[in-house]
DNA sequence: TACTGGCGCGCG
DNA sequence: AAAGCGCGCGCCAGTA
């Protein structure tokens, strides 16, 4: 290693003294001298007093600084900043060009942030100090460091094939590379395809679909001495036969392998959809890791970087969706270290059994099962799609017409229209809160007047109703309408993708589209249905967080209630509702309509015992006679579950204004949050000891055994961030278990029912999306039920439950399901016409027969 | 021109 | 002193 081998590019020399001595700190711990470097800057002067350095003054001076280099001819370069990058490499994006040599006429290039940045965030520090040592790898290594045990072969050849299926066996890690992240061909893929797509269309599909289509890449091996990358659909070296031929004869030898995969959800969905082959997932480095810990990040390359201490193999984002010599080496990284984490991630997960109980039996499970879910999808009404589209499209229209009155007195307006962007708060707050001077209501955190739906209420205006309409048509357009085009497929499915790492309490997450925040309106909700023939069942655990609560509280009242059929939401309901003296009306018309529909005679009653009356009645009864109770008894529901997670009355008084209409005094807010512990009163007992377990150990468990690790609710000092993680430390193991309920009775629902007539198409935390063809509907939802209250898989964990889980289903279209009572006659209706039509079409007609 | 953070809001 | 939890996504605005 010759001295003075390495030049620094700053951006000035008037650099801060603090800076420089934290970047020489950073150097001189990773075995870098003073006398190793030399400097240059970008700029000769530094730029005057609060000014800053613009990109026509680096461009200046780039053909300067590269003179200099050459001049110096280091073996080494390192740019600190953007500013150095552009001047040198005429890119930035220092974020992401930051410790990533790049060699170039023979020297390596290894771009740095500026230690400036590091007077302002003290964390950067150790970005530097990372970035530092990697210098120091390059300069060890002689170049950019390389994995040494990397030996991979390029599958281009049918003697290269052989080799690889022989070595294909023990354990193997298997990945994929991809055109893009959605496997599904789309409609909008084929308008792309054939030149018909609009250019809004091609700019949507360019931004989620990166304008691609999807097809694989390359499949890569990584086995116990060497990795195999073949080249596949875009890379034009085999024919679609030959490759169908090799993927075949891969797969068959892969069932006897033992399969390693970094999120293997992905590869055999993607190898499911394109060539039509079913990969089993033995271990998913990803998802292992997600149970050892929650809270960190999966990445292949983090990981790899965090047990490994190898230096990063990332390449520009083209390079992986396009066939390369680059990408195969990419490639060959990819599986060479997935195939290295198994070992370690075994042993770490088989440190905990009970975690490991987890993994084997519910995660690794539900890989399998959300594969076929995911290809599955669900199918989509596209005729309605476009009927509320139609509806959506005038609404915003309509509210966006009233509203320019009033946008015409704003002085903020968009240059090109010369319209206020009613979707921007800050104009609208401009408008609202400087223009018109309407009083502000509330400051967002950033101290910007807040226009949040809560203020727009409390707003007296005749603007406001427009306001909202304009907000929530654009909401369900957008993200609903316009959002999910880009994903129906050719069939009208879309294909959500479910993450089984998604969040730190164990539930799934949900994306590309996020099937668990579907509207409840049914304008949005009911386009989810199925084909014809078959029915969209839904199945939920009814009050599942509150049962699970009562449960590990032994807290007796609610059992009591629980086990004898109540309904512990309507009653706080009621009793919220007696509390702010509202809906008296209300309640005594509902007790007259009760009175008349079961033919009693109506007896005149006062307030409290009409309340009693109405407590006994049930919150379905209610609802039956006056829609409004749904809405009344879902607002209650929430302040069971704020109480249960420790909400402050504080926070009820906010709630009971917003949604009730309501202002409650401080006393009274506080009486009904000590009303609710007086009513549960096992609570405060259980809540406590949570927090002690979790300011102990670091953790809490749920039933099953999962973990979530809390360390910020460690240690005897209080602080807003304890308390945050002693809350979690109550709301986790129940969210944990409802979400673990579900999995449960869905992956017993898979095993149960057969193909042919039954398939998951999502689950929603305490909810399955099913699609059943019609003759076996009646007994899914039966044998459903029974599944629901009582998965097997709860005797695999040894859990015994003392609170009675129950499960409510709907059956047809997402959210406006009928009882089975309701469908089947419905059915038998629906053959009836078809009968007198036309007497053919026996086969059908003899299936829902046999149903009903 | 492309990314990031904050906000607001959909769901459980 | 201050106190429900867990998500994803569209949009805006600021910044590179």
């Amino acid at each position: 290693m010759s001295k003075s081998d390495i030049l620094i590019v700053g951006e000035h020399p008037d650099i801060n003294p603090r800076a420089q001595s934290i970047f020489m700190d950073a150097l001189n711990e990773a075995g870098i001298e003073s006398e190793d470097i030399r400097w240059i800057n970008v700029l000769r002067k530094a730029p005057p007093e609060g000014k800053n350095i613009t990109k026509t003054m680096v461009k200046h001076e780039r053909e300067r600084v590269l003179k200099k280099i050459n001049r110096r001819d280091p073996k080494y370069i390192v740019l600190l900043g953007n500013n150095a990058c552009q001047a040198v490499l005429e890119k930035q994006g220092i974020t992401k060009l930051r410790g990533k040599p790049i060699t170039h006429e023979g020297r390596v290039i290894l771009p740095m942030l500026h230690p400036n940045i590091a007077l302002h965030d003290e964390r950067r520090i150790d970005t530097i100090e990372a970035d530092a040592h990697r210098l120091r790898e390059c300069r060890e290594f002689g170049g950019i460091p390389e994995e040494k045990e990397l030996e991979f072969e390029i599958v281009d050849t049918w003697d290269k094939v052989k080799a690889m299926l022989k070595d294909l066996r023990g354990t193997v890690a298997t990945d994929l590379e991809c055109t893009r992240l959605y496997p599904f061909t789309t409609a909008l893929d084929d308008l792309v395809a054939d030149g018909t797509a609009s250019q809004e269309a091609i700019k949507q599909h360019k931004s989620t679909h990166n304008g691609n289509q999807p097809r694989v890449v390359a499949m890569q091996f990584g086995c116990r001495k060497r990795q195999w990358v073949v080249p596949m659909e875009t890379a034009g070296i085999w024919s679609d036969a030959e490759l169908t031929k090799i993927v075949h004869l891969v797969t068959r030898k892969l069932k006897k392998c033992f399969n390693v995969f970094h999120n293997g959800k992905f590869d055999a969905l993607w190898m499911l959809e394109r060539f039509q082959v079913k990969w089993r997932v033995d271990f998913d480095t990803m998802l292992a890791h997600y149970l050892v810990d929650e809270n960190d990040r999966h990445g292949l390359k983090y990981l790899a970087q965090k047990f490994l201490g190898v230096p990063d193999w990332d390449v520009e984002g083209g390079v992986k969706t396009e066939w390369s010599q680059k990408n195969a080496k990419y490639a060959a990284h990819d599986v060479f270290y997935t195939r290295k984490l198994r070992f370690i991630l075994k042993k770490m997960l088989e440190e905990d059994h009970d975690v490991k109980r987890v993994h084997d039996l519910i995660m690794v499970p539900c890989i399998q099962m959300f594969i076929e879910a995911e290809h599955r999808g669900v199918f989509i009404d596209l005729d309605k799609m476009d009927d509320a589209e139609a509806y959506l499209r005038g609404e915003l229209a309509d509210a966006q017409e009233k509203l320019e009155k009033w946008g015409a007195k704003a002085t903020l307006v968009d240059k090109k229209t010369e319209k206020i962007n009613w979707g921007s708060p800050k104009q609208l707050g401009h408008l609202l809160f400087e223009v018109l001077k309407i009083p502000v209501v509330e400051k967002t955190k950033s101290g910007a007047n807040s226009t949040s739906e809560s203020v727009l209420l409390r707003i007296d205006h005749p603007m406001v109703g427009d306001l909202l309409r304009f907000r929530a048509a654009q909401k369900q357009l957008s993200g609903f309408i316009e959002g999910w085009r880009p994903y129906l497929d050719r069939e009208g499915r879309l294909h959500p993708v479910f993450k089984l790492h998604g969040t730190v309490t164990g539930r799934l997450s949900c994306e590309h589209p996020n099937l668990q925040q579907v509207p409840r309106d049914p304008r949005i909700r009911s386009l989810i249905t199925a084909p014809e023939g078959w029915t969209l069942v839904e199945m939920d655990l009814s009050q599942i967080e509150l049962r699970i609560a009562a449960e590990l509280a032994d807290e007796h009242n609610l059992l009591g209630v629980f086990h004898e059929g109540g309904d512990p939401h309507w009653q706080t309901a009621i009793r919220e509702i007696e509390r702010g003296a509202g809906y008296a009306k209300e309640i005594k018309k509902t007790v007259k309509l009760h009175h008349k529909q079961e033919g009693k005679e109506y007896k005149k009653m006062g307030y409290s015992e009409a309340v009693e009356y109405i407590l006994n009645m049930g919150g379905n009864a209610a609802t039956e006679l006056m829609k409004m109770w749904k809405e009344v008894r879902k607002k209650a529901k929430a302040i069971n579950f704020g109480y249960l997670y420790g909400m402050w009355w504080k926070k009820f008084k906010i709630y009971a204004r917003d949604n009730y209409g309501v202002e409650v005094t401080d006393e009274e807010a506080q009486q009904s949050r000590e009303a609710f512990f007086e009513l549960y009163p096992g609570f405060p007992n259980w809540h406590n000891k949570q927090r002690r377990f979790a300011q102990v150990n670091g953790y809490v468990r749920s039933l099953s055994g999962r973990k979530r690790r809390l360390p910020a609710a460690m240690g005897n000092r209080d602080s807003p961030e304890r308390r945050e993680a002693q809350r979690q430390a109550i709301n986790s193991p129940v969210q944990s278990f409802a979400n673990e309920l579900n999995l449960m009775a869905a992956l017993q629902m898979r095993k149960e029912f057969r193909r042919p007539w039954f398939r998951l198409v999502g689950t929603v935390h305490d909810a399955v999306l099913l699609e059943v063809r019609n003759d076996m509907v009646e007994h899914v939802h039966n044998r459903g039920l029974e599944i629901m209250s009582h998965p097997e898989l709860l005797d695999d964990f040894e859990i015994e439950m003392s609170v009675p889980i129950e499960a409510d289903a709907g059956i047809g279209a997402w959210g406006q399901g009928k009882d089975l009572k309701t469908w089947l006659k419905e059915q038998l209706k629906i053959v009836e016409k078809r009968e007198g039509r036309k007497a053919r079409s026996p086969r059908r007609k003899k299936r829902v027969k046999q149903s009903a």
